[in-house]
DNA sequence: CATGGATGCGGAGAGAGTCTCCGCTATATC
DNA sequence: GATATAGCGGAGACTCTCTCCGCATCCATG
C-alpha cells in the first residue's frame, strides 16, 4: 500500500475537465433542443464516448439538476434581494413566484422534470425544490402575516402553480401572454384583494381560512 | 375495368374490426402505462401488426385523438347540461373547467399533448382542443356580462390553466390536494369577488379590462 | 524520472421504441 | 368462382438510452 492517510485521493484532471465540457456542451444543446435532447448526441458534440457521459451523470435528471445549480445561485440571489429589499411581503411573493417561473423556464420541457421532482421525493432535482418550496413558504407567510395573502394556501402549491406558468408558456411556439395571464390568474388567486389594475387601495376585509 | 359506378369500395369488414381492437387496446394500455406508453406493445396485445396500427393511425397524437373522441361526448353533455342548467353563470365556467380538467386528466400524462396541440394548429386534437376554447369563451363571457368574472381574462388562458391543474395532478404519485388547490386558485383568479368561502355577499365593485 | 496501480475513458453493442416498406392475403365486387 | 385491390403483418432501418470492459491516462511514490 501506498498512500498512508485514508483521505480520498484528488480526482484526475481529465476527469474535471470532461465534467466541465458536457456542462457546457448540454448548456448549450438543452438550450437548442430543450431537455429531452439525445444525450448521446451531447456527448459527440462534447468529444467524449457515451460511456463518460453517464459515469459523470448517470442519468438525463442528474445532468439537469447539475445544469442548474449553476443557475440556483442567480435565483438564491434574487431571495435575498427580495428578502433584504424594501417592497411589501405582496410584492416579494410576487417577485419570488416569478423568479421561479423564469428558473422554470431556461430550457424547454424542464417544467415537467422538475414537477415530477417535487412529488417522488429522491433525486438531486427533488432537493433542489424543496428548498425553493420552503423560500416559497417563508415569503408566503409573511404576506399572509400582513394579510396580503390569503391564508389557504400553501406554498407547496403555489409553487407548482409557477413551474405550471412556465409550463404553459413552454414549447417554443407558446404564446407569452398566456404564461403571463396565468401568473396573472395565480397572483390574483393568492391574494386577498382582487387587483384591478394592480397595487390598488387594499382593502383587506376578508382574510379568512378554509376548514 | 369491373365497376361502371364511381362509387367508393365499401370498406373491408377486417379494417373496421382492426380499428376497433387497437382503439379497444389502447384505452385499457394507456390507462395502465400512461399516453406515452409504447405503440408497438399495444399493436401485439391487439394481435396485429405494428405496420396495421401505423395505418390506421399514423402517429400517437392521432391515436389519442381518436381515443378521446369517444370521451368528447361527454364533455358535450356535460356543456349541454351546463347551458341549459338554472347555474349560476359562475358556477357554469367553474364546472365547465372542471369538466375540462378532468377530460384531460383521463390518461397520465395527457395534458403535455393537449397544450401541445392548443398552442401547434395542425393536427386532430387541435380541432377539439379549439372547440373547447370556444366553448370556454361562451362560458366566460356570460359570467362576465353578469359581472361575476373578471374582463381581464381570456378564454384560451383559462382553458390552459385547466389543463395545467390537471398536469399538477398529473403523474401517478401526485397529490391531489394540489390539483385542488391549483383549480381553487384559478378560480378566485378569474372570479371578480374573493370568495371567502364560496358564493359569498358578491359586491363586485372593481371590474374592469387591462388594456 | 521511471513505474505501477488506481482511475477514468470510449465505443461496441444490447435492448427498447418508432415507423416504413413491400410481398402476400383477405375481401368486395362482378 | 374469378379478379382486382385494400389492407395485413412483420422484418428491418433508424434512433435513443445505458452498460460493459479492455485499454489509456494520470498521479504517487521510490
Amino acid at each position: 500500500m501506498h498512500r498512508t492517510t485514508d483521505r480520498a485521493r484528488a480526482p484526475r484532471a481529465d476527469a474535471q475537465r470532461n465534467r466541465d465540457r458536457i456542462l457546457d456542451t448540454a448548456e448549450q444543446y438543452f438550450s437548442e433542443h430543450g431537455v429531452t435532447g439525445s444525450l448521446d448526441a451531447i456527448a459527440k458534440r462534447a468529444g467524449i464516448g457515451a460511456g463518460t457521459l453517464y459515469r459523470h451523470f448517470p442519468n438525463r435528471e442528474t445532468l439537469i439538476a447539475a445544469l442548474l445549480t449553476a443557475r440556483d445561485d442567480a435565483l438564491v440571489a434574487r431571495r435575498d434581494h427580495l428578502r433584504s429589499g424594501s417592497v411589501s411581503a405582496a410584492d416579494a411573493l410576487d417577485g419570488w413566484l416569478d423568479a421561479i417561473a423564469a428558473w422554470a423556464g431556461a430550457f424547454d420541457g424542464l417544467p415537467e422534470p422538475l414537477r415530477a421532482a417535487t412529488t417522488t421525493g429522491s433525486s438531486p432535482l427533488s432537493v433542489t425544490c424543496q428548498g425553493f418550496i420552503t423560500t416559497t413558504e417563508e415569503f408566503l407567510h409573511a404576506a399572509q402575516d400582513d394579510g396580503s395573502a390569503r391564508r389557504d394556501v400553501r406554498a407547496r402549491d403555489l409553487f407548482l402553480a409557477a413551474l405550471a406558468t412556465s409550463w404553459v408558456g413552454g414549447a417554443a411556439l407558446a404564446d407569452d401572454a398566456s404564461a403571463a395571464a396565468l401568473a396573472e390568474l395565480t397572483r390574483n388567486g393568492w391574494a386577498t384583494t382582487a387587483p384591478p389594475e394592480r397595487h390598488d387601495t387594499d382593502h383587506h376585509d376578508e382574510v379568512q381560512e378554509r376548514p
